[in-house]
DNA sequence: ATGAAAGCGCTAACAC
DNA sequence: GTGTTAGCGCTTTCAT
C-alpha cells in the first residue's frame, strides 16, 4: 500500500535547515545561496525525497495539468496528436490527462477533470457539448482547439491551414495536367472538411476549370470505397480526386482496386503512416503535426501564465504535399 | 486567468451549514441526513461549486491519478490500449496521465508523474529503465504491465495469452493443410514475441511437423517486407507464416505482392483496423483488448485500495482467431 | 447527525 | 539569504 511520504519537513530536519529552505532549493527562481541549494538538493536526492506537486498546486493555484479531450476514432492521426501534445506538455513541465470521449457520458470525464484543477483543456474532438466549454469560462480553464473551429469562445485554434491545403491540391492536379476534379468528404458537420472543400472549389474555378463535383463520405475506409464506387458508376469523367483525409483516400484507392479501375490522381490529407504503405502510395498533404502541437501547447501555456491573453485566433500552419504514386 | 475558486467554505456560509457538512454531502459514505445532503448538493450545484480534488488527494493520500507509460510507436494497437485504459480508469473515478516515452529523457516524465502522487503506473512499453520500476517500490506506487513481462517486481501483468496464440496459429495452419511453418518476429528483446514463438514452435512439433523456421524482423512494415523477400529468396518451401503482430504481417503481405508471390497462409496478432482492409485481409489473433484493459485497471485499483495485495501474477486472456483471406 | 478543530505538504509574505 | 508564520481546500477525528 501507500508508503508514508517523505516531506520537505523531514528533509529540513535531517539537514538542519528550515522547511522553507527546502522549498526554495526546489524553486529555481527563489533566493537562496548556491551553496545551500546544492547541499539541500543533494541531501534530498540521497534521502529519496520528491516534492509533492499536489500540495504545490493547492497553494499556487496552478496544477500544471492539461486535459486532452479526444475521440475514440480509428484515425491514427488523432492518437499521434494526443501523444505529441502530451510530450510537449511534459516538456513544459506539465502533465496531460487523457480524456477519451466514450459514447456514454459525453463529458462527465472532463467535468471531473475540472475538479483536478486542470489549467487548460485541449479539444481534439468535435463531439463535445458546449456545456463543457462554458464551464471552461466559468472556472477560468484555458481552452485550445486542435484542427477544430468553434467561434464565440475564449479559445484559440491551432491546426493545418485548410485553405492552403485545398489550394495545394487543386494546383497539384492542375500541374499534373488533370482537368476534372472531385472532392470526397463529409457533408456538413466538419468545419475542417468544409474549409478544404471551399478552397479546393474556389481554386479550381480560378484555374479556369469546370466546377468540381463533391462526393459525400464520412471519415472511414468504407465510405471512401463507396465514394469510388459511386464515381465509377456515375457519368462523370473525373481525373483527379481530393480526399478530405488519408483514411478516405485509402478507402477510395481500395474501392478503385476492387473494381479494377485506375487513372485517377488522388490526394489525401494527414500523411498517416498507412499512406506510404506500398499498396496505397497515397499522395497527401502532410500537416506539420509536431509544430502544430508545440505551438498549441505554447499558446496554451502562454495564456495560463498570463503572458498572452489573446483569444479568438486561428494559428494555422501550411502543410507540405508529399508526392507518391497516387 | 485563473478565477478564484468557490470553496466548500463559501458554500457552507451561503447555505448556513458547517464546512464539514458540505464535505460530507459530497462523500457518499459519510453520515449525513438525506435531507441535508440533497439540500447541500442542490445548493452547491446552483452556485457552481466543484470540489477540489487536489485538496482531497492531499489529505486522503489517494490522488486517483494513474500514469500510463507508452511508446511513441506507430502501432495503432498501443494507442487503442492507452485510450481504453484511460476510459476504464475514468470509469473507476480516476484519471489517466499520459506519459509517452520520448527518445530523449527516458523516464524523467514518469519521475515527475510521481510528484503528482500517482496511485499507480501502467507500463505499456518495453523501453523503460528499471530505475523507474524501483521507484514504484520506493514510493509505494502500484505497478501493472500490459502485454509486457518483467519478473521480480511487485507488479501484475495483464495481457494476451501468448502461449495460446502460438498454439492457435499452429493448429489453424495444420487444419488448413499446411505443413511447413515459419515465424516472423523480433529476435530476443521482446518477451511477448518469444512466448509466441515458443508455443508456436512446440505445437508445430507436437503436430508431427518439421521444425518451423524463424525469420528475424523488428515490429515495422519494412521488416515484414524484408522477411517476405528473405523467405522468397531462400530455399525453404514454407506454406504458412505466423507473424508476431499485424504490422509485420501486413509488411509480409506487401513484400509478397511486390514480388508477385502468394500461396502462403499468413496469420498476425492484434487485429488492428488495417488488418481488415481489403488489400490485406490478414487473418489474425485478436486479443480481447477491452477485457484486458478493464481487467488491468480493476487489478490495479484493487491493489491501490488494498483489496488484493497479490503481485507476480500473469492475468492472461485468450485471443480469438479472426479468419480472413490471408 | 452535526460543528469545531487539526492538519495533509507545500508556497509566499513577512521579518530579520 | 534565511527562519517564522499563515494559509491553499479539503477530510477526519473529536466532541456534542
Amino acid at each position: 500500500m501507500k508508503k508514508p511520504n517523505l516531506t520537505s519537513n523531514d528533509i529540513a530536519k535531517h539537514l538542519g535547515v528550515s522547511q522553507s529552505m527546502v522549498s526554495r532549493a526546489f524553486n529555481p527562481k527563489a533566493s537562496i545561496s548556491d551553496e545551500k541549494r546544492t547541499y539541500i538538493l543533494e541531501g534530498a536526492a540521497k534521502l529519496g525525497y520528491k516534492p509533492n506537486a499536489l500540495a504545490r498546486s493547492l497553494i499556487s493555484n496552478r496544477s500544471g495539468l492539461i486535459a486532452i479531450a479526444l475521440d475514440s476514432s480509428a484515425n491514427p492521426m488523432y492518437d499521434l496528436q494526443a501523444r505529441m501534445l502530451a510530450s510537449e506538455i511534459q516538456a513544459k513541465g506539465g502533465h496531460a490527462i487523457l480524456c477519451p470521449i466514450s459514447n456514454g457520458d459525453l463529458d462527465s470525464a472532463i467535468q471531473r477533470a475540472f475538479e483536478y484543477q486542470v489549467d487548460g483543456l485541449i479539444i481534439a474532438t468535435s463531439r463535445l457539448s458546449s456545456n463543457v466549454i462554458e464551464q471552461c469560462e466559468q472556472y477560468g480553464v484555458c481552452l485550445s482547439f486542435i484542427n477544430r473551429y468553434i467561434d464565440g469562445f475564449r479559445a484559440n485554434s491551432v491546426g493545418l491551414d485548410n485553405d492552403d491545403a485545398g489550394n495545394q491540391a487543386a494546383d497539384y492536379f492542375f500541374k499534373k495536367g488533370c482537368s476534372s476534379f472531385a472532392f470526397v468528404g463529409s457533408e456538413g458537420g466538419s468545419m475542417t472538411c468544409e474549409l478544404r472543400w471551399n478552397a479546393f472549389h474556389r481554386r479550381t474555378l480560378e484555374l479556369g476549370l469546370a466546377e468540381p463535383i463533391r462526393i459525400s463520405a464520412s471519415f472511414d475506409i468504407e465510405s471512401g470505397m463507396q465514394a469510388a464506387e459511386q464515381l465509377i458508376n456515375s457519368s462523370h469523367k473525373v481525373d483527379a480526386v481530393f480526399c478530405a483525409n488519408d483514411i478516405i483516400g485509402i478507402g477510395f484507392i481500395e474501392g478503385l482496386k476492387m473494381h479494377n479501375q485506375g487513372g485517377y490522381k488522388i490526394i489525401g490529407v494527414d500523411d498517416i503512416p498507412m499512406a506510404s504503405w506500398p499498396s496505397y502510395q497515397l499522395s497527401t498533404i502532410k500537416p506539420p503535426t509536431d509544430i502544430i502541437c508545440k505551438s498549441a501547447v505554447e499558446d496554451l501555456f502562454g495564456r495560463i501564465n498570463g503572458n498572452n491573453e489573446k483569444t479568438g485566433n486561428y494559428i494555422l500552419f501550411k502543410g507540405t504535399l508529399v508526392e507518391r504514386a497516387s
